[in-house]
DNA sequence: CGCCTAAAAATTGTTTACAATATAGTTTTC
DNA sequence: GAAAACTATATTGTAAACAATTTTTAGGCG
């Protein structure tokens, strides 16, 4: 019933022999997560499409126990809606959703960006160098998925910068809910092409501690892919008269 | 502590054909979730305590399966820390990473008070009075339960204001992760006399559509817990040196 | 023909049983 | 007597079966 005796917390030392607990084997779960969340950012599953769990369950070779924690864990990230006994499909945001991710995205960056040390170690530009390069290779090869990660881990090695293990795990999440309009930007190649070039800038920023082009940096680089997928939403579904402001 | 079982009534009369089912009938999992999260917060449970899946299911009389779901639940919000195989414990937060969290926590309140829309309708101004007494009386009577949840609602009324949801919602996330710390501060009567005293001066500043005063005080509102938690911290395992960041 | 009702199928939600792993305790060996 | 190896127990992880719910399909009635 009660607390067993048996072995709880020692409230004592807070050893730092915590040590033996990065295990980091994700879970299948997590694996089946990370492949619908991929479909889902390349365009691969469109918004409100069901997610079926014995569908997904032979399509992964496991069992529905699987799928359903990875369901549930797309759900939180907000990817996925789920409604009680009726399943869950690929979310569909709307303009107006967009618009308010991605005002608080900038408010984050920017103050990630404000507060990372200057100057900033040659080992962690050239490492954003290296990011940066790769993020350039898939450009050019047209290999979609690795232009996502290589973006991905540009920046976050960019805003891991700042120290605030907070700050870069929240602006993770909400880069996370808008994942799935990442396909609309980027059917426009000048629009990769424009983001290459702002990394490269961004690097240059950097290694010359220049905090205010930087920021401007990053304002800037959130700007196109809200607009890209509220113009293609708008064209599809008609333009929305602004409901309440 | 005693557990009533959570069981509902089977017989749903759900008829509602009605549009897209917003049924928010909480899960099993959820409600056992919020029940730990309570636990939590009001320090009834303390870092480090393991958090056993057959104990907590016989304590809510349901079985592993929905405990289990809780518990993912929590370790997503960050109340509760998971190692695969090893189970779960309550999680401890280190000073470095309250004052993390707290620092991203008042960016984004602050961003949320910026954009309040002035003047604030005199209906939602009432509002707040009300929820504004109700934390008070809960104050006066010592219910730390509504005390908490009092408290919770006045903030999430204040914010709403702001009309982003998706900022209303990470504020809420933010604030989630340092809900097991609130009982340090809330241990002091003068700290809670001070919170509901600034609720009445947000509440003043807003009448007033003084948006600089609401930001300060939203500053201000924010510090004593983070202090009061790092102090008795250091009082607890010693006085840490800076480690390097 | 349209609409309501009822059976059937599909899908999700719950429970139990079983297997894998880690922790604690005991014995063996040097 | 202490360290290593082994056994026992406690706990989590996985899988499958079962139950409840929703959606689809078919049929009857106006």
């Amino acid at each position: 019933m009660a607390a067993k005796p048996l072995k709880q917390a020692k409230t004592k030392p807070a050893k730092s022999r915590e040590t033996a607990a990065p295990a980091r084997e994700p879970a299948a779960a997590a694996l089946i997560a990370r492949r619908i969340e991929e479909d889902i950012v390349l365009g691969r599953r469109h918004p409100r499409e069901r997610l079926i769990e014995q569908d997904l369950s032979d399509l992964f070779r496991t069992h529905r126990g699987d799928v359903r924690l990875a369901l549930f864990e797309l759900e939180k990230k907000g990817l996925v809606e789920r409604i009680p006994n009726r399943g869950a499909m690929v979310r569909g945001l709307t303009p107006e959703e967009v618009t308010e991710i991605y005002a608080v995205r900038e408010e984050l960056e920017v103050m990630a960006v404000r507060i990372i040390p200057f100057p900033v170690a040659p080992s962690d530009i050239s490492r954003l160098e290296e990011l940066q390069r790769e993020h350039a290779v898939a450009i050019a090869k047209g290999e979609m998925l690795n232009v996502f990660y290589s973006n991905l881990r540009f920046h976050q090695a960019l805003f891991g910068l700042c120290g605030n293990a907070c700050l870069i795990e929240t602006i993770d999440l909400l880069a996370q809910k808008v994942y799935g309009i990442r396909s609309y930007a980027n059917a426009f190649p000048e629009a990769l092409d424009r983001a290459r070039r702002d990394h490269l800038d961004m690097i240059k920023a950097l290694r010359g501690s220049r905090r205010d082009e930087l920021i401007e940096l990053s304002r800037r680089h959130l700007r196109p892919s809200p607009e890209a997928y509220i113009k293609a939403y708008e064209q599809r579904f008609g333009k929305a008269e602004p409901a309440t402001a």
